[in-house]
DNA sequence: CACTTGAACTGAAGCGCTTTAGTTCCTCAT
DNA sequence: ATGAGGAACTAAAGCGCTTCAGTTCAAGTG
């Protein structure tokens, strides 16, 4: 017999009108701020309810009023990936402080690929378990547009915004990457290459066209760019490469901080000096950037505060506003130790 | 005008029956695996509803059950520290794979503080949204398991398991300890410190007695050991001042990766040579301990499997079994090259 | 044959809210 | 004095399920 067993005696709106001395109508529209309730009542019952310690039934409600109070967030990766990326906690971080403003809750699910994804979505929209949706990670033909679109779930993509009348919070990667080759070009580099994350997303893609069209600008085409999966693996043997090759480069741009520090560690490895002989920019700051030596340079931005901006134009969306998209701050260039002149 | 003004028709349980020319009874019975419909009826009912992609709505489901199907982990760390931890993106994705067995949800919050934490905690039971918790980051003592057990709401702890009736889902971070003090005095190392975490945690006041027994066994007190709040920049504060002292250590120990990696740099700096003059032990493996140089030694354990086996437990207390604690298996000491025999 | 029995199924109550349609009562203009 | 109007409140109908008390009917029993 645990302390579980009994189930314990779970105070409703009734209690609450009993103790108020008016009918349950009157509780709702107090708690809702509605007409119907004179002020003083409305004081009165809104104490009562607060010294008993009720809230009202989110499944009661969620079934009165078609509406959940809560929003989904998948994230559909694989579990090693995720674990050395700060970004997401952090941009969930961000996300609940917003959600918390308006009483939603987060459902979250992390699953590997996006046909679990799909499901996902599907299961929880046909429970009508959420209002709405933040779909990160998008690829450039992204399987779970139309399937959203069809059924008609709410959704904000992280992400440029598509023709399709999502709204989007974004920011402008392609800007992040010019600074990036602009301040390396500065510095006297001109055989510049970029390791790229996993190209399938939409944002990696971005950001390449973006590194060619930079390169080009400075006559320094054709350019070098490796795809990789994000992983320290991947960014270890990307750089191996590239150190190999007759010219090898003088500068490598990795697009997170993981593969930044893999490289440096390789670099490392075939004595190849960091910044002297190689200089190295990562596209994700973290604390990680900070922890190795030398320090990398890197492009920084608030994720937090991104995960904030998301979480608003999801709520407004709900609320039947119409959010334009969004566009955050774009990534600034930290320059620390791992970049200096080209030799 | 948006494409969400018009909410979209809805399927319920009426339509599922109708189809099938039966009660909404028989479809819930069906649903449900009761008896009260025949084999025949059932599958007939089944195939109806999956044709039709119906699924039963959570919020009336758990109006008439009093179960919401869901359950809540509530994170109280700030985002700074969550971002570098790869621990907790890990325990999540086990935690999900477990739940999404027995169609749970997980309702995430990632709060500053405790106090928060209770406040989040208190307002999901009140209203209902979660059947139980998962409790991480114990405290020794830890103010939010009274509150807990003052509302009945069924947790299983993260941690030691105590007195109270929760169950707990723990290692022997002892034994782990103990591994690592005894694999450095094999390598002839008799200074042995300790960065340890947040003193607060109750498991960073276990490690830390357990390695003050250990060194104690080896006839090597007093002992040193320095509190930290696991970051990168304590960790790096403690090295330093270790390293600065008359005897410095030739080996320490630090509670989680993120540290050793701090302290690995320090000692960089100082031009203390690893493993040659300092051996340095992780208390956490990921990723980041393979991405440094050199590699770091780490005491390794499987952390999904760790969500998987706590999820499973709280699933068992929610089911009215009453499961006991459940201890995971204990971290193994993975030898890499940040270790080496005493100078 | 009249009957019990049990399997298969239906009807309706109830879960705890929101919301709409009343009802009551007071105030104020006519 | 009379009724219109509005503020304050109540009653009751849902929302979409689960579940329990019945109802029906075919098969089995003596």
């Amino acid at each position: 017999m645990s302390a579980y067993d009994r189930p314990v005696k779970r105070l409703t709106i009734s209690d609450i009108a009993a103790r108020a001395g008016v009918s349950i109508g009157a509780v709702s529209f107090a708690l809702n701020d509605r007409p119907g309730v004179s002020e003083a009542t409305r004081r009165r019952i809104l104490a009562i309810a607060a010294e008993m310690g009720w809230r009202p039934s989110a499944a009661a409600r969620g079934l009165s009023e078609s509406r959940a109070h809560t929003v989904g967030l998948v994230i559909a990766r694989s579990a090693d990936t995720l674990g050395v990326e700060p970004f997401f906690m952090k941009f969930i971080a961000g996300v609940e402080s917003e959600l918390a403003l308006t009483r939603t809750a987060l459902l979250l699910q992390v699953v590997p690929d996006h046909a679990r994804s799909i499901e996902a979505i599907t299961d929880w929209w046909a429970e009508r378990r959420i209002d709405g949706l933040i779909v990160m990670d998008l690829w450039a033909d992204d399987a779970r547009l139309p399937v959203l679109e069809s059924m008609g779930v709410p959704a904000v993509l992280v992400g440029r915004p598509r023709p399709g009348g999502m709204p989007a919070v974004w920011n402008d990667d392609a800007a992040a990457v010019t600074e990036a080759v602009d301040f390396l070009v500065g510095l006297g580099h001109r055989r510049i290459a970029r390791v790229a994350g996993l190209p399938a997303l939409e944002h990696t893609q971005v950001r390449t066209a973006a590194f060619h069209a930079a390169m080009e600008r400075h006559g320094l085409s054709p350019t070098t760019v490796v795809d990789t999966d994000y992983t320290w693996a991947a960014g270890a043997q990307a750089t191996r490469d590239l150190l190999a090759a007759a010219a090898p480069p003088t500068a490598i741009t990795y697009d997170n901080d993981v593969m930044a520090t893999a490289g440096l560690s390789v670099a490392g490895q075939l004595g190849v000096e960091v910044p002297r002989e190689l200089s190295i920019v990562a596209g994700d700051d973290s604390q990680l950037c900070e922890m190795v030596f030398p320090t990398l340079t890197a492009l920084s931005r608030d994720v937090q505060a991104y995960g904030v901006h998301t979480a608003r134009t999801l709520v407004e969306l709900l609320d039947g506003r119409s959010p334009g998209s969004f566009q955050d701050a774009t990534a600034r260039l930290v320059a620390r130790r791992s970049t200096a002149a080209a030799p």
